[in-house]
This record gives structure tokens, C-alpha cells and sequence, in this order.
DNA sequence: CATGAATGAGAATTCATTCAT
DNA sequence: AATGAATGAATTCTCATTCAT
């Protein structure tokens, strides 16, 4: 259920040259792990090379060695998360107006949430970073429109013609909701649980951008 | 249209206990303007004092005369913005599922819109900044608080009993949705006119939390 | 006698945007002798910033006010030194084969000693840095070139047509010879009194040069 | 023509005590003649062992089973130019003041020039390090010392008494001239074929230092 | 009120050198 | 004999904040 990590081959600029043998490949990965927490912690903007690197309980020096710097790693964390996000944007099937639609965007939500869960630091960076005009910043836009490109299509499957409703729009609004709705639970200003969290965001989107019609359900047993 | 500002009589450190005279007041101005302008483009953590006093063309010293660092700043800026947002989150009146429902979304929705677009730079640095612990965030969090309870009272207005949905969860969805999809708006990566963006925001609003029905609308003469 | 060093309006990074008050200029003179001193003691690359700024009693903060970085305010060291050189070339007049000859070349050797006695750190540092292949290089080269140019014109109005001799050659032969000679003086490696310097100078270069013949001339007083 | 490099049985640290075998000899010298490149290239001080691993293809760890630093391989290095600069030295007949005594010159000239070709950039790094009180200084120092001594004696030789010059500084400004010039010609700041170089040298020095007389020479043929 | 100048603690980065395999 | 990995001390550089005029 967690999305395995691999081993982003790309990596930053010193390493990008070199070979990475068993260890180096450890290390790479403990910092990647590290910068996560960090990031988790304290944001990518506060967090300082050294706070990684005391976590990842390596030396300032063996940073230096994997990554030319913080956004180097970011970068390498980033393309991890892209590739991510791809594949499982592409495990959303049509979404229709009735109950297997429904479930079938309550399942991609779920798994969309699993994601979250672990990247949720890296993708909530992202947003921060996004401020600097650089690489990081073009990498999100890329992601943002792949994203969204399947989503409009789904969109667009699913809305009758001459409904007033922009198609594009609307998957960048799905998008945001589940961004930040994440975001505010995972930073508890939102206390529910999970699968609550899940319902709601489906139905309100499922009813709003796919035509279903609201529903009652019972979720007698399911709550825990 | 444009919502006005009023000077925060509040204002951090060594200006709090000074009665501001005419020129005082126009300094403190010229530096709130700037650090707009400044988070605008490098967002709140990237700003530097020295940025904000450029663009405000004054000194250093100054600056402190005013605020007793950039938090302090930001904290004025950031009561200004919440008192706007309260204001205005007030005016929305019940949300039925007919037409009238829809109107008083849409016209909300715009001048919440209104807001966005004078106050952008600071929501958009708020969020940022909602990682640090401190006084900052507390405020965030209170806002936010105070915007989805008054949203609540509106969709539990609208949502009949037994229906699967959070009103919370709701709400939130909500407020992200509309704060995302105008920094998306903003920062180019969406580029639709804004009257569109409404209409889908609200149509999918409507529809999705308020209980309305998918209704195609004449947009012939309204587009432009 | 010592050539008056004129403040480099130019000056590096920061400081060039600045209009520098007194205060700034006397700071900004301080760190420029300071870092003669250092680069005179430990050679350019070795100096370090900090050597700089405690010589100077000012701190690292404030180096970095006036000057990008070390390279920067080399650069600032090398243009006074460039402008006084290119000066003093000037004042070379022809060199004949007699006496007023001889003594045309020796004043203009002493006067050239005056000044490398003064910026000699400095002038040694750059043929070290010569090695980087940046913007000092530059400098380098072109001063070279000026000094190189105007010392040609002399020996080729001295050379009569058809003697074996490249007048550029020469004239860089008279550039090294200067340059070098006086710095195995300073660097204690030649322990002879300065005066005895500039006469052999003289001699070799008014015979070898410019055409002069051998002569014996009474040093019985002159030296001590 | 190219001096003969012997491998310096010297060398620094952890090497001293080893005898090499094929294997390591070999190495060695690749590092040796990488650190030469890379002298070359980027001068001494900015040099990093890095670079000299990477041109020799081989590994940090190797670097130091050879050398104990930096400083230790120059070391090795400046030991073979010394003894090769100091055997050639020794070549240096008697320089009369005709025909011969220029033909003595020019042709002592030649060799020092294909020995500063060879090894110009460890003659040049050395300059450059002069200015560390350390070893290396002293070793430059004492090689100068012998070089000055040999041709002092030959210019005393050559200078009839009374004539107001100094041997010792006549002999330093030949070093002076013969090093620098080098340096011109292969830092292409001097573009001159090496021939005509060495014509002018020799003209100047055999005129200016050992009384010969200018004359013209035929070098018609000479050229190319 | 305003300002230019100064400060120094903190963060980033480099690189010679040692270590374990 | 060779090598990739690790280390950390030494430096550079930045920037919020204070000071003197």
C-alpha cells in the first residue's frame, strides 16, 4: 500500500558523475530519508543542511558528496515524487455518474492519499518552493499539468454538453482540494479521520464535477 | 472594489508605543506596500529586510523604527487581511439549492476573489509561513477557524440529515479550493478569465456542497 | 616622491551601486591598505578575508559591504595600480645612446622602483593570479600590452634598421626584468642597496637595449 | 632534446620508505605527470589533489600511499627540475664578447628553453609558492642561489674591471629575463616563434651583460 | 525622523586527509 | 596496491539587527 521509494538514478551534481556502489547508494538514500523528516519538520525553506545531515547521522562533508546542495536533493526528491504522482494518475479509470463511479474515484482518492501521506513534506515543500523561479519551479508546473491533463480528460467524459463548467478548471480545483485538504490534516488544523476525509472529498467531487447524485450511506460500521 | 486598508493602529516593536504623526504614517505605508510587493515576488521566506526597504526606498534603520523584524511586519499586514476576511465571510448569507443559492455563492465567491487579488502576496506567504510554530501560525490557524465555522453554519443549512458528508471537511475543501485555484490563477499557471474561474468554482460548489443541480447557463453575452 | 593613491571610485559588487559618505570611504581605504598589507605577507591566494578584515579592524560584515569578495577587491587594488602604471609609462621620453640617454632610462627605472616599492604586493599578486582565467587575467594582459606598447615605440626609435632584434620581445625583456629583479629585492632573495639595483638595470638595459656603449662611472660617493 | 625525467628515488611520505615495484613506479609518475597538467593549468594553490587524482585516473586513497600531500609531490617534482637546471648551468662555458662567446649564449639559452618548456609549469608553480615561508621556498632559494653563482662567475669573467655594474644583479636579471619571457611566450601573452625569442635574448643579454656589440645578423634563412 | 554604517552569529561549501574494504 | 567513502576543520558569505550621526 505505501508506495515503494527507488533509488532516484539522477541525484544532483557531484553525483551525478560518479558510480554509486552498495554504500554510496545507502548513504544517497539516508539522506533523501532524512531531508524528508527535516523537511516534515521544519519546511524546506528553514531546514538547514546541517539538521539533514545530523539526522541522517552522516557528516556535513558526505552531503556535499550526493547532492551540490539543498535543492539539489530536493530536486532528486521532487523526481522521485513526479514519477510517483504519474503513475498513479494514470490509475484513474472513467468516472461516472453512478455508484462504480463513485468507487472508482473513492479508490483513486484513497491511493492518492496513501501517496500523500508518505511524500506529504516534499509535496508541501513543492508548493513553498514554488516561489523560486528556477528548476524546482518548472518541475512543479510539469507535474501540475500531466495531473491535470488526466483529469480534464476524465472531466470531459463525464460532462454532458452545455453545462457551464470548465472542464480545466475544475480538475485544478479537485486537485487543490485534495492538495491542501491533506495538508491541513496531516498539520492537524483538520482533526478527522482519514476515511472520512476520503468520503467527503469524494462526494463532494463525484456529485459536483462528475454528475453523481448525493447519496446517503451507511457508515455504521466502517467508522474506526 | 479594490477593499480598503486601513493602517494597522497595531504594528510591532518600537512603533507600538509611538503616536504616528501624518509622515509617519505615510513611511509605515510605503513599507507595508513594499513588503507586498517584495513577498509577491519571493515569497516570505526569501524576502530579505533589504529588499523590502529598496523597494520602499528607505533605510535600514527605518525599518526598524517601524517593526521589529520582518515577523512583525507580517503580523501587521496579516491583521489587515483578517479582518478583510472576516468582514467579508460574514456576508454570506444561506446557500439554497435554487438559483437565488447559487447567486449568493457566485457574488461571494467574487469578492472573496476581490480580496484575493489586492491581498494575495500575504495569504499565499501565510500559507508558507504556517510552518513555524509561532505567533504566525497561531493566527493562520484562528482565521481559518473562524472562516470554515461560519461555512459550516452554511452547509449543515444545506445539507439534509442522513447524507454522508462532512460539513468540516466541507468547509475546508472549500476555502482550499478558492485559495488555491486563485494562486494557480496568479501565478500564470492557470490562465482562464476570471469570471470563468467563478463560475466553475461556483457551479461546482453549488452543485457539490450546497445540494444545487447542474444547470446550463447562457454564457454568450456574459464572456469578455 | 610615493605615488598618491586616489580612492577607486569603481569598487566592487556592493559598493558600486552606494554613494559612500566620508565615513564609507575611510572604511573602504581601510580594507584596500589592509589588504596589502595581508596579500604582502601571506601572497593572494593564502590571504583569507578574515586576515584582511582584523588587519583593517572592521568585521566580515562589513568586508563584504564594500567588496564582493576578495577577487573584487583585488580588482580594485589592480585598477589603482593599473592607472598609476600607465601614468608613469608615459613618462618615459626617448632614450638615446648618451648620457642624457642613460639618464632619461635610469630616472624613469627609479621612478618605476618608487612606485613597484609601493604596490608591490599587489603587483606580485597578480602575476600569481594570473593563472585563474578570469577577469584579472584581463587586466593583466591589457596593462601588459599598454606598458609593453609604449616601451616599444622607445627602443624601436633606438634601434637602427637592420640589427637582429625584436623591439617586442625587448621590450617585455624590460617589463620582466623590472618587475622581477625587484621582487627578489623585496623578498630579501637580492640583498643589494637599491640604488645599486636601478644602475645595473640601467646599465644592462641602455647598453643591451637602447643602443648605449659600456662606461665606468665614479660611485665613490654615491654609495652607502 | 626533452630532458630525461629520472623518477625522484625521493618522495615524500608514505612513498619514502616503500620500494617501489613496477606497478608502483608506474603510478607514481602518472601522478607526477598529472599533477604537472594540472599545475599547469590551474596554477598551484588552486590545484586540488582532486584534480590531479582525476587526470591521473586514479583514486584519493592511491594520491596518498604515494605522497604525504600536495606540498610533498611538488616537492618531488621541484627535485628533479633542480637537478636537471642545475646540470645545464654547468653547461654555461665562457662568454667573450665576440662571435663565439654569442653563439656560447645563445645556445646555453636554447637548452634552458627546452627545459622551461618542459617543465615551465613547475617552474612557474614555484614562483608562485615562493611565498610560503615553508620548504619549498627554501629549495628555490638555494636553486636560484646556484644558478645566480655559476653566472656570476661567467659575467665577472666577462666584465673588465671598473665598469659600474653589479655581477650579481646582472646575473638575477638574466634569470629574471630567461624565466619570465618563457612565461610570456607559453601564457601566449607573447607571440613570437621561440627562434626569434631566443635571437633577441641573446642579442640583448650578450650586448647588455657581457659587452659583446650589436651586429646584424642574416636570418634569412633562420626563420621557420 | 531618517539614514548610512557596522556588526556578528549562523549557514553553506570546500577540500585535504583518513578509513574500511 | 587500489579504491570509494567518510570526515571535519577551515572559509566564505549572508542578513537580521543595532548604532551613531
Amino acid at each position: 500500500m505505501s508506495p515503494g521509494r527507488k533509488l532516484s538514478a539522477r541525484g544532483g551534481g557531484p553525483a551525478q558523475e560518479r558510480e554509486l556502489r552498495a554504500q554510496g547508494k545507502k548513504t544517497m538514500r539516508k539522506l533523501l530519508d532524512a531531508a524528508m523528516v527535516v523537511f516534515e519538520k521544519r519546511g524546506y525553506h528553514t531546514a538547514r543542511v546541517d539538521d539533514i545531515v545530523k539526522v541522517a547521522r552522516t557528516s556535513h562533508g558526505t552531503f556535499y558528496l550526493y547532492f551540490s546542495n539543498k535543492e539539489d536533493l530536493f530536486r532528486a526528491l521532487l523526481a522521485d515524487v513526479a514519477e510517483e504522482v504519474h503513475t498513479l494518475t494514470d490509475t484513474l479509470g472513467p468516472v461516472g455518474p453512478d455508484d462504480a463511479g463513485y468507487r472508482e474515484l473513492r479508490g483513486w482518492l484513497a491511493r492518492f492519499s496513501d501517496l500523500y501521506v508518505h511524500y506529504g513534506p516534499v509535496i508541501r515543500a513543492w508548493t513553498e518552493a514554488e516561489v523560486e523561479g528556477d528548476d524546482v519551479g518548472r518541475m512543479g508546473e510539469e507535474l501540475l499539468a500531466q495531473v491535470a491533463s488526466t483529469l480534464i480528460a476524465r472531466i470531459e467524459e463525464a460532462t454532458p454538453p452545455g453545462v457551464d463548467f470548465d472542464p480545466q478548471v475544475a480538475a485544478l480545483a479537485m486537485i487543490a482540494m485534495i492538495e491542501r485538504l491533506h495538508y491541513y490534516l496531516l498539520s492537524r488544523q483538520l482533526d478527522v479521520p482519514r476515511e472520512q476525509l476520503l468520503d467527503t472529498m469524494a462526494a463532494v467531487l463525484h456529485v459536483g464535477v462528475f454528475g453523481g447524485s448525493r447519496r446517503r450511506r451507511r457508515r455504521a460500521a466502517a467508522s474506526a
